[in-house]
DNA sequence: CACCTATCGGTGACAAAGTCACGGACATCA
DNA sequence: TGATGTCCGTGACTTTGTCACCGATAGGTG
């Protein structure tokens, strides 16, 4: 399915703003009366608890939509979960009367909107389903490996990534305790599998992290 | 907000099924094309991993949508999660042509349909939170204390309520193990706040109950 | 009634994970 | 060359989950 972002850009529906990276999107200005399309860099939802405590519960990508935000434009639910910017960004911002016309004439646009929300609903039960489900050994490989970033230094050592994470950040990522990742790391790295260092993490076998993904 | 249903039952663009409880929604020809709606009757959803376990993830209520089968409608999003009555449940179905009109003529359908993504991202969001959050203790009473029906026997022992679930079904509410539930429950019984029978419990002091929802 | 069977719940032993409280290593910057 | 903040390692302990097994109870059925 085709998203209809670069028509609205064109016809000054829908107007721009650029946020830099490690910012909170509902403290600037970014309020619940416009529909939120991010059209470049990533954004992180996270819950986060009285305690301090975080939990990473899904990332918005480019064309993707901020379900929140849209879910505020048109029931009035509360949510105890967080944006901010991992990256830079560049949002495409629709008000909220623009909003709802287009929903009317658009059956491209209306298709767009319910596949944002569809997306989210399915990504959060998979990541529900995932913390259930999975032992801490399987949630850290699994997010060491989709994190790893080949580092193809001309040709030579094919099978090195690193993964450029803290502990503190891999916990957040996979739903656990930064002195557990830890732990499991270094299991990890008596295995062979890994090498640790202060802010990232060199991947030395990533078949046999891949086998842990399923495995007992 | 007032849901349209009544008018759709009566200018017959919708049929209606029956169905009895604890039948799963997905063997019994209520497929992906139609849009469906609870109109009486209670419809639970939950995970259920390889290994037979089982997750609550949420109920679906009278004039609520079944927000799974709505997904299947427009995008192709494989879910894990699995939708079983309650109790008896009368459906409207929607055929899938039907569906689609309706959201483009009738601005109360769409927010109707909006309005249960938007309800169900926000409750789903909400259970993570809760089972990422409070520990054990915690989820256990708040789910007591939501299934307690109140015993008013004839204006006597005015406090009295009673839990019609088995300590396994108590473990699915709060997604734990049935084993730590009877564990919990019996430390709940030495202090005086409850009593256990076969199939139920007795609440015996509901303030000391909602007391551990937030404390310690 | 006696028996069978399925469900329900109790328990011990252990494993996995989370929490708390440190302290040390490293980087950055004045 | 401190001073500070972040990152990481670790021990001790608590909480939670898992496994294996058992007895108790309810509901049939001959």
């Amino acid at each position: 399915m085709k998203n209809p972002i670069e028509d609205l850009v064109q016809s000054n529906v829908a107007s721009q703003t650029t946020l830099p990276a490690q910012q909170s999107l509902f403290n600037h200005g970014v309020k619940c009366d416009h529909y939120v399309i991010v059209s470049s860099g990533v954004v992180r939802v996270e819950l986060l608890s009285t305690s301090g405590q975080q939990l990473l519960l899904y990332r918005i990508g480019e064309g993707q939509s901020c379900v929140m935000t849209t879910s505020c434009l048109l029931g009035d639910n509360q949510y105890f979960a967080q944006a901010t910017t991992e990256t830079p960004v560049k949002l495409l911002l629709i008000p909220r009367e623009k909003f709802r016309s287009l929903l009317i004439e658009s059956s491209e646009f209306r298709d767009f909107v319910f596949d944002g929300f569809s997306e989210r609903l399915s990504s959060l039960m998979q990541r529900t389903a995932e913390l259930a489900t999975n032992t801490v050994d399987q949630r850290l490989a699994a997010s060491l490996l989709a994190n790893a970033q080949s580092q193809g230094k001309l040709g030579h050592e094919g099978n090195g990534s690193t993964v450029h994470l803290t502990h503190e950040q891999l916990a957040i990522e996979i739903g656990s305790a930064r002195e557990v990742v830890s732990r499991r790391l270094a299991a990890f790295e008596k295995m062979g599998l890994l090498k640790r260092y202060r802010g990232h993490v060199e991947i030395l076998d990533q078949d046999s992290l891949a086998k842990r993904l399923s495995l007992s």
